[in-house]
DNA sequence: CGAATTTGACCGGCGC
DNA sequence: GCGCCGGTCAAATTCG
């Protein structure tokens, strides 16, 4: 079930986190600056594990759009596209989109078309930046990612014999969103899809997983200097888009046999003009079983479940990130929880409740792992405080939101979200049934979700972010509460990777200035 | 015959 | 200023 691959992949990346944050734990505050020179040129990329893709041929029904068309829908639509951070997708199922991407589309020529002055032209470059990039093995041309694609050029790109196709989306007039198909030079079998911009209209069911996943990819760009960067309310984001201004810094994913790119590096968290574009790689490809650096920790691989299709079936995710050194690359496979499991997990356990009240899933974790550096008392719990009140969170969030709803995208809808949104702190634990039974855990984790008989709106739904982290005196959980209206179940993928992804980069620049 | 793809030309950014 | 390169345009071609 999906539940269970979201629970395993979950897992997974609780255990990676809680690796990394030990890692970061263990430098010095001496050397934490230096290492944070060091670790800007590192590529963080997200792996999404194996998975074989069926070409799947859909109809092709979409309408055509022309150039000049999408530029106007860029200048009006600057929604979306203004703020978002950049995705890069290198491999894309067919019907796959990133969103999260908030390319600017016609970059240089919308930006002619806006009227100077005009806020979404800054934004529009930053978007403009913005990448998704996916990557994964695939016989066919391109993948099926659910939506539908015209193929507008092809180009032999240099440092690659084969040549890269240009594909927009169909579904929808004026559809900024751009993607790029390529093979792998170095595994040809591996197709690299990158993805820009951002949907402005509601995506088929079947498109909805990737562009959700992409969307929270490039949330986490732009979110990758929550601490520094002036974010911007997402609330004045097109519906369609989701993020705020594009940022190159603090978080870096990128592809690593990508020189030219730029990656967002973990600890950075300031917003850089830079030309280059950032990137968050989703790796689909096979996990990698070894280590490829001593810096870092392997978890194996974190599975990330799809609900398109069985062609996700296996995916993995997965951090990666470079040493110092450019041409190493360290991969950090972030393993999933494995439904019903009981798989041990360092920073606690994590439950799901579904539509059905008393049916709850939840993994507890049972010990802390030997040599494991326990943080500091609290440090993640207020770690995870500044997280949930983060702008930069909340607007990836909103954007993995308006992203996962597309379905039933509306005009508006990121401000409705925004609204709906609660956070916020419990002192009370939702619920301790996910606590470790076995009474030694340190912490737990988990999300519920569950209707809520309190709302007036039986259709809203309630996302609860609880946590208890590894720490001697665990106190009671602090649930992050995220209350909304029709929240497509792809949302807990989204939020368990943001969520984490913010955590671990609050920490590793926290640890970096010596905070933690 | 309409729609999608192909493919060379064109454009803009960037580095030298 | 020039050339390289990535990206896009659009006419020609192919496909269903």
């Amino acid at each position: 079930m999906i539940l269970a691959r979201i629970m395993n992949d979950y897992q997974s990346l609780q255990t990676h986190l809680f690796d990394v944050v030990n890692k970061v734990d263990k430098k010095s505050p001496e050397n934490a600056e230096a290492d944070r020179e060091t670790e800007e040129p590192e590529l963080v990329s997200l792996s999404l594990g194996t998975s074989s893709w069926r070409h799947n041929k859909e109809e092709k029904a979409a309408t055509r759009t022309r150039p000049k068309e999408d530029e106007q829908v860029n200048g009006e639509l600057s929604l979306g596209l203004g703020t978002q951070s950049n995705s890069s997708h290198d491999n894309s199922f067919e019907d796959t989109k990133e969103e999260g991407v908030g390319e600017l589309w016609p970059p240089s020529k919308a930006l002619k078309t806006m009227r100077p002055g005009e806020d979404e032209v800054s934004q529009h470059i930053h978007v403009k930046k913005a990448r998704v990039s996916v990557r994964a093995r695939c016989d066919a041309p391109t993948m099926n990612d659910g939506c539908q694609w015209r193929k507008y050029g092809q180009k032999i790109a240099k440092g690659n014999p084969c040549p890269r196709a240009y594909y927009r989306c169909t579904i929808a007039q004026g559809c900024p969103v751009r993607k790029q198909v390529q093979r792998c030079a170095d595994d040809m079998s591996i197709l690299i899809t990158t993805y820009e911009g951002i949907h402005n209209h509601p995506l088929p069911m079947s498109a909805t997983s990737m562009a959700s996943t992409t969307s929270a990819a490039a949330g986490m760009l732009v979110s990758g200097s929550s601490s520094s960067r002036p974010s911007i309310p997402a609330a004045t984001m097109a519906p369609s888009s989701g993020f705020a201004g594009a940022t190159s810094h603090g978080l870096n994913f990128g592809c690593p046999d990508d020189a030219r790119q730029r990656q967002l590096y973990l600890p950075n968290a300031s917003i850089s003009s830079s030309p280059s574009h950032a990137t968050i790689t989703l790796d689909l490809t096979t996990p990698p079983s070894n280590s490829h650096s001593a810096l870092t920790p392997q978890l194996g691989g974190f599975s990330s479940s799809f609900s398109s299709g069985p062609r996700f079936s296996h995916s993995s995710f997965s951090f990666s990130s470079s040493d110092p050194n450019p041409n190493q690359t360290t991969l950090w496979n972030i393993p999933f929880l494995s439904h019903g499991s009981r798989a041990k997990n360092p920073l606690g356990s994590f439950s799901v409740a579904t539509q059905q009240p008393n049916e709850r899933l939840y993994l507890p974790y049972t010990q802390k792992p030997p040599n494991s550096s326990p943080l500091p008392d609290g440090a993640i719990a207020a770690a995870t405080k500044a997280i949930t009140s983060d702008p930069g969170f909340q607007t990836a969030l909103a954007a993995a939101i308006t992203s996962a709803v597309g379905g039933k995208g509306t005009q508006g809808m990121a401000e409705t979200l925004l609204k709906n949104l609660r956070w916020g702190e419990r002192l009370s634990p939702v619920s301790n049934l996910a606590s470790s039974p076995s009474g030694n855990g340190c912490g737990s984790s988990y999300l519920t979700r569950s209707a809520d008989s309190n709302l007036s709106n039986p259709q809203e739904a309630e996302i609860r972010f609880n946590h208890r982290w590894a720490s001697p005196s665990a106190r009671a959980p602090h649930p992050l509460l995220l209350t909304t209206g029709s929240i497509a179940a792809d949302l807990s993928i989204l939020g368990y990777f943001l969520f984490f992804t913010y955590l671990y980069h609050f920490l590793v620049t926290r640890r970096t200035h010596g905070e933690i």
